[in-house]
DNA sequence: CCCATTATTTTGATTAATCAAAATAGCCTA
DNA sequence: TAGGCTATTTTGATTAATCAAAATAATGGG
């Protein structure tokens, strides 16, 4: 039904609306996000609204609908599901997957996807950590601390990288900050802007807050 | 580069052209494979005449030429190694896998494309016995003889089914006419427009010539 | 050799998705 | 509160792919 577009459309709205914590989405941002004119997004908007699948206010946002929702969260666990399929049975590289599944995504039939789902194990995290939304289309989201808010010293094992980029996921690999591994941050430093961080027997890190940020984690029992 | 719409005409007209024998192909026959009217084709056929990927002729038909060709051949590599990767690595059933990879065909990296045919031990057919173009384009034709015409009572291995349809698919598995089977004819009657064939040590088994073509066969050695 | 049937091409529209550029609305500051 | 800046919407075009229906070419039987 949905074309690849639409798809498109929604699975980025729902990712914006994450982000910004359930508020309406810019036209602004979502052209950005879409890579797309302003206006092409105002009238692609419009099409999605008159097929209610946002509420769209004019001049100030766009939102979602329980059934943009419900699409989107199926097309997120399409690309989760591919992604880890493709890394955990196929065998490729976690920084390539993404790319990827966002071509499969749109085109894997229901069977296909439903297979793929019991050759895994009915997973609840994709590669990077990302939660992937069940056939019913529940998600759990996880808890939101990182390097950047959790405590100094405290056992810490990281659940989740929010970055797609090759490079870096290529990077990540390389400093063992992958999801599962052991790290706990060695000391924060406002001024320069940086967190030190230990993952497992390797050398401290330093990184920036800003890169420090898209590692989620969580304390670590053990 | 090309759409996905060329790359289905392109296709069409090379397995159309094995048909009929290096023949042009005539406008309303490809209007009826790509399942548009004339005209449409008419048009497309234009553009890929523009692009260089045939040779129109005005009415009298369509031929690939050599550029045409190598894109077929490569859509059809990767159409048939994502079938074979879905019957051997995902598992699911040879009469689903085609709709799967009509679809998939287009969308699949290159990248993606070698793992899998890397995983899969440079097979050379699909599960239909659909010969695999190599990635250069290569494509070994395998012998043509049918259940119509090898002769009777020869020992015989089918090699190749020529019918994509599902139901087809599954009703050859029940009577065990799958590539690799060995058979043999037991008789035919032209009148009746029947061939009796006999699989392994199954009750011999009646079907229509025009059922009976579309079973390729190799004489069988031991 | 003509014309009727059939295949093919042309013409004119439509739909989805897009852009460029002009118009407009909202808001903030002087 | 009047501009002026910025975000957004509108307008007008474009491209790929398609259809419906009219026009045209080819063919082959009489
Ligand atoms: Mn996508
Ligand atoms: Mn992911
Ligand atoms: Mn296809
Ligand atoms: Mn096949």
């Amino acid at each position: 039904m949905a074309s690849r577009t639409i798809e498109n459309y929604l699975k980025q709205l729902y990712l914006e609306q994450q982000h910004v914590a359930e508020e309406s989405v810019a036209m602004g941002r979502l052209a950005t996000l879409m890579g797309v004119v302003p206006g092409t997004a105002t009238s692609m908007v419009k099409a999605l609204a008159d097929s209610a699948l946002v509420n769209y206010e004019p001049r100030t946002g766009v939102k979602l609908t329980a059934a943009g929702e419900q699409l989107a969260l199926h097309v997120i666990r399409r690309h989760r599901l591919v992604e880890l399929f493709l890394v955990q049975i196929v065998g490729l590289d976690w920084s390539e997957v993404h790319q990827e599944a966002e071509e499969l995504e749109h085109v894997i039939s229901e069977k296909l996807l439903e297979r793929i789902d019991l050759l895994l194990g009915h997973p609840k995290v994709d590669p990077h950590g990302d939660p992937i939304p069940s056939a019913q289309g529940q998600v759990e989201e996880l808890p939101p601390n990182t390097l950047v808010t959790c405590q100094e010293g405290e056992p810490l094992q990281v659940t989740r990288v929010l970055d797609q980029d090759a490079a870096f996921l290529q990077w990540v690999n390389q400093s063992g900050l992958t999801p599962g591994s052991r790290v706990q941050v060695v000391s924060r430093n406002p001024q320069a802007d940086s967190v030190c961080v230990q993952s497992q027997d390797r050398p401290a890190l330093t990184l920036s807050t800003s890169a420090a940020a898209k590692f989620l984690v969580k304390p670590r029992v053990a």
